[in-house]
DNA sequence: GCGATATTGCTCTTCCGAATAGCAAAATTT
DNA sequence: AAATTTTGCTATTCGGAAGAGCAATATCGC
C-alpha cells in the first residue's frame, strides 16, 4: 500500500477510512481461505452461535445484510453442513449451528482472534484505544 | 446501522472497520450521486488535478486500481468530457483535466471537503486526533 | 373472529468494485 | 540487437450489495 508523500488524498478521513478497510478484508479473506469461508460466512457462524435460534432476517438486521442476500450465503453454509434450519412456525426458520458448524467456528476464532490482535497491533499505542470508538461513533 | 448491545461483532476492530467503511461509502456516494460521479472518478479527478500529466498506470498504482479497472473508469470520464488523453509517446498517455473536468472538480471539492468535516464531527473530539493516524498505521 | 397489514423466505436480475489471464505494441535494459 | 518490462487494452469472472416482486404466513386493530 504504497503512500506517495505527494498523495492529496491520504489524508483524507473518508479515503483512508476506505482504504484501511479495503487492505484489512483482503488480509482476513486469505486467512480465512483455508477454512473455505468468506467473510460473511465467519460473521454468521460467530453470530449464530452467540445468539441461538436466531432467524434468517435477524442474522440479515444484525448483520447489515438484506434478506435476499441472506438466501445465498446460508444456502452455502447449509450445504457445507454447518448450519440447520429449524422450523419455528410454519414461515419462520432458526438457524442453528452444526457439530461440524461449531467445530468450524473454533477454526474461525482462532484465526479471528489472532488476526484483530495482529491488527491492533499495528496501530501506535497512543492510537490504539481510540480505535474503536472512534469507529463506532461513525455507526449511529 | 444499528448496534445491539449483545452483538458480539460489534467489538472487533476489524468488524467495525468493515462497517463504518460501508456506511462512510454509501454515504459519500449518495452525495456525489448529483454530479453523476462514482467514488473513484471523483478520487481520479483530485488526483490528476493535484498531480498533472500522470499515466493510467500510474494513477491506478497511486489509488491502487489495476491497470485492467483503470479502462472503463477512463473512459467514462472520457466520455464525461472530463478527462483528455494526450500522447507522451507512442505507448503512455497523460491524463489531463479538460476543462470541464476542472470545473466539475471543484464541485467535488465542495462536496467532499463538506463530506469530510461532517465525518470528523461525528466522532468525539477526544478520539478524532487519533483516527486517522491510525488508520494510516494499517497501510504501511 | 376477521380483515388489513407486516413479515418471512425466496427468485430473478442488476450493478459495482475488484481480480485474472492474455495480448500487441512500444519502451527500456543489457 | 535481443531479452525484458511496461503500457494500455480485451474479455471474463467473482463477490458483495441492491432492487422488484411474490406467495405463504403471522400479527395487529377493530
Amino acid at each position: 500500500m504504497p503512500q506517495p508523500p505527494d498523495d492529496p488524498l491520504g489524508q483524507l478521513p473518508g479515503y483512508a477510512l476506505r482504504r484501511a478497510a479495503q487492505a484489512m478484508m483482503a488480509e482476513l479473506s486469505q486467512r480465512l481461505a483455508p477454512l473455505d469461508l468468506r467473510i460473511s460466512d465467519a460473521s454468521v457462524l460467530m453470530l449464530v452461535a452467540a445468539r441461538r435460534d436466531m432467524t434468517s432476517s435477524e442474522i440479515g438486521k444484525a448483520l447489515d445484510i438484506q434478506r435476499a442476500n441472506m438466501v445465498p450465503l446460508l444456502n452455502r453454509l447449509e450445504g457445507a453442513g454447518l448450519i440447520r434450519r429449524e422450523p419455528i412456525d410454519r414461515k419462520s426458520q432458526a438457524i442453528v449451528l452444526s457439530d461440524a458448524g461449531l467445530a468450524r467456528l473454533e477454526q474461525v476464532r482462532a484465526i479471528t482472534t489472532r488476526f484483530e490482535d495482529d491488527l491492533l497491533a499495528r496501530i501506535p499505542a497512543q492510537h490504539r484505544p481510540h480505535f474503536v470508538p472512534a469507529l463506532q461513533a461513525l455507526l449511529d
